[in-house]
DNA sequence: ACCTGAACACCGTTCAAGT
DNA sequence: ACCTGAACACCGTTCAAGT
């Protein structure tokens, strides 16, 4: 038992109540009004109070990702065969994470992407060692897996943030293009679901083993 | 007068004196480190002409992206089919990205990323249409190579950020998996140029018309 | 053990004032 | 037109001091 026992809400906060009132302030007005003052006058302390629970600003943030990490919730795996299977695990990490845009961005800010890395690395793993795939090999697919899903998430925060300056200035084709069809297709923003899609179905005919009897999923 | 000039330029300094030591100052200590009030000192200036001459610190970051971007030159295409060509535009625009990690730095913190990716846009177009694709579809093909690329630059970016907390912790994988070679390689940072190789080739596949001659499996 | 106020060393930005 | 100093409204963090 370490410390505080439980029933009375009475004086002390804990770190506990750091982590969910900066939790809130962060799903409300965002990652970046996450600071040291603004946190201490949500919870009604002296800013210096907050050091003592949780050491520091950085400590924090890694707080609130792992927080935010285990809401996330296990993932698993769902479908007829193994390909789709995984293929659902990955889709499902990815749809996860664009939910929780704090996560990433809080992630971001402190170098913590490979912990977003995590909640999906067993459910392949099995998936992956029922096809027959395991050790070093079955690490890269893994590995390469989820640096499509990362990469994916991570460039649609980049985008996001760059909404002022939809797609490219058509300025910029003067005299070298004359296609208009295809000034107009890259002046829209990147379908990133369709990218992240097909580049995924892509991988996955590269990196699984092919059944030994049939590719076309046609059977009763 | 009491300022001090050296030669016959003009006493005053222009925003091209500011990118320039800004930018000098980015290379050399990183993109964080640009702060006005430390430019102001580089420049031997007060802040506050900086503002006189560039307005504030986004405009500024602008220009130092605009600056970098165009330093960067123009890709061209190189190789014996279409094919390989299209792939070679691609690695170089990613190399050349690569080797500027203030440039992606900077874009990141201003939102800029799209700019990074016009520098191969004509060269591809060019050679999708030599391919005969053209039109919206040529614009769809170049988003998803663009954002194949840029995701694999702002993930290695963020990757390089948490050098720290290299691969994953092998306390989480406590009775969940039993296979060390395993963990091991999931231990390992991931090899993104093998991904990234990996990934274009066969997003390729997908998205360029194959050549009449090599027919596979694909019957009609 | 838990919390406070004052203080330090930074930020970006504005503005009246100087030349 | 070009540059300055002072000032404002913020940051994160430390530390001696209170209970």
């Amino acid at each position: 038992m370490p410390k505080g026992v439980k029933g009375d809400v009475k004086a002390g906060l804990g770190a506990e109540d750091v982590v969910d009132t900066a939790l809130r302030m962060v799903e409300r007005d965002g990652a970046e009004a996450l600071t040291m003052r603004r946190l201490a006058d949500e919870l009604g302390t002296a800013v210096t109070a907050i050091y003592w629970h949780v050491g520091n600003r950085d400590a924090l943030v890694e707080l609130l990702v792992a927080r935010l990490l285990e809401e996330m919730g296990d993932v698993h795996a769902k479908g007829p065969d193994h390909r789709t299977r995984v293929a659902g695990l990955v889709h499902e990490l990815r749809q996860r994470l664009l939910a929780r845009p704090h996560l990433i961005a809080l992630a971001d800010q402190r170098g913590l992407t490979p912990a977003m890395f995590q909640p999906v690395q067993a459910a392949l793993a099995d998936e992956l060692a029922a096809m027959g795939v395991t050790g070093k090999e079955a690490g890269e697919v893994i590995q390469i897996l989820q640096c499509h899903v990362v990469a994916s998430v991570v460039l649609a925060r980049t985008l996001e943030r760059s909404r002022s300056h939809e797609g490219t200035d058509p300025e910029v084709w003067d005299g070298r293009v004359s296609d208009p069809a295809l000034v107009a297709a890259l002046a829209t923003a990147p379908d990133l679901d369709r990218a992240f899609g097909l580049g995924l179905d892509a991988l996955l005919d590269r990196l699984l083993p092919r059944k030994p009897e049939r590719t076309r999923a046609t059977r009763a």
